[in-house]
DNA sequence: GGCGCGGATTGATTTCGATCAAAGGAAACC
DNA sequence: GGTTTCCTTTGATCGAAATCAATCCGCGCC
């Protein structure tokens, strides 16, 4: 970790965007806000690691956070990517006292720090921000409903092409993508190799779907609603 | 559906104990229980599909419910087993208007039944019941993520080991379980397709694990672990 | 604008689990 | 208790993605 501040006015404007704290009023939000602490990290940086005690949760204000546990072998594998406006570990607010899964910093990120008491402290008194975590914690759950069926049920060219339409605008019939990431970070999103990941890509192809390094053509939107 | 009811004095000694319910002082018990109804589905009824407008959720007293999504070739996969004291759908309480999956009763089910207004009202006003619903909604976040993980790193040996370990009491080097429900249903529970569950059976026969029927031998406790 | 590095792609092979098909066995029903 | 039905197991094959290895190329750096 680099450094810890007070939040500077632009971190502020982001924090109070994201989906944690768009829907507090005024007091609460103040409230939050007196809470964070800015802090960053360099790109690889581990955040924690499964099994270590948790004093804090975090929101990402810029870059990525990997999420991601380990098998006794080893080998990692993504349990999610957090970007710009997520939280992540707010879940410990209301479990055990330890980390469950290892975070590390994808590339270069500035996160928002919140100690885990004093936020609890906080919503003991405060019902907005009490649910303010529950609505977070909900979606959270349903979005790992989702990776899990869509792991379960779809292949890599559709989980790809899935990603792809949740990350274009809903309307015309062609589209261009600047993927906010590194393709390897993809992969593992998705829960694929990042060789599966590029051969998804070039069985999307014949669907009218184009890349060239992060950016990425999509000719027939409905076409790729069809893989 | 069969018949709504109020709960008899049995149902509510299940109910009491359940994850949800455990950790309520009296007042809020009460209030709790006054809002249950108890709702009882035969083998393979449908409670809801994904896309209904969703009214009310469950908490599950006896028997199993499948949690499952379709993919556009109807295939299946499930996404959680509830089995007694599991609540689902409360992740409604403060989300979208409408289920995100389908479910099913896997066999004979009694549940107790929550209209989601009602339930949102009772949480405004009383910060215990809030709680217990943040405890019950971060425990299932936690659990869908090894979900998730589990998927993404273990073999179907491995997740089947991991269930038996799971469900086998801590000390001891040699156990028997019974398996509260059908081979099938604990395969779609591992994502794994029914012979795939058979066949992790056999393979886990060389570490001591004997199956006869829904009984299940394992003479070496530590063998498993290094499966 | 060229150089070099790390990520990305492509190819070959292997592995794991799905699927299809058929037989064996357990549990429910009469 | 016997019969019937559905679940489970086993076998054979197929397909998808992981893995290993080598090349390519985009990107940052100088």
């Amino acid at each position: 970790m680099n450094k810890v501040l007070r939040l500077n006015s632009r971190d502020k404007n982001i924090l109070v965007k994201t989906p944690i704290m768009a829907s507090l009023g005024q007091a609460s939000l103040a409230r939050m806000l007196d809470l964070a602490a800015a802090v960053s990290f360099e790109a690889r940086d581990i955040l924690f690691r499964e099994g270590e005690h948790a004093d804090v949760f975090y929101c990402v204000l810029s870059g990525y956070v990997r999420l991601y546990r380990l098998n006794k072998d080893g080998r990692e594998a993504d349990i999610r990517i957090c970007g710009p406006g997520d939280s992540f570990a707010e879940c410990l607010l209301y479990l055990g006292p330890n980390y469950r899964y290892n975070a590390q910093a994808a590339e270069g990120v500035t996160l928002a720090r919140f100690d885990l008491a004093k936020v609890r402290a906080a919503a003991e008194q405060d019902v907005e921000i009490s649910r303010a975590i529950m609505q977070a914690l909900a979606t959270h759950l349903l979005t790992t409903m989702d990776c899990v069926a869509n792991d379960r049920l779809q292949t890599a060219p559709q989980r790809v092409a899935h990603f792809l339409l949740t990350s274009c605008p809903k309307e015309g019939t062609s589209a261009s993508i600047r993927l906010p990431f590194q393709k390897s970070l993809l992969a593992g999103k998705l829960g694929l190799a990042p060789e599966a990941l590029s051969r998804a890509f070039s069985t999307l192809r014949r669907a009218g779907v184009t890349v060239r390094g992060r950016l990425i053509q999509i000719s027939d939107i409905n076409a790729l609603k069809q893989i």
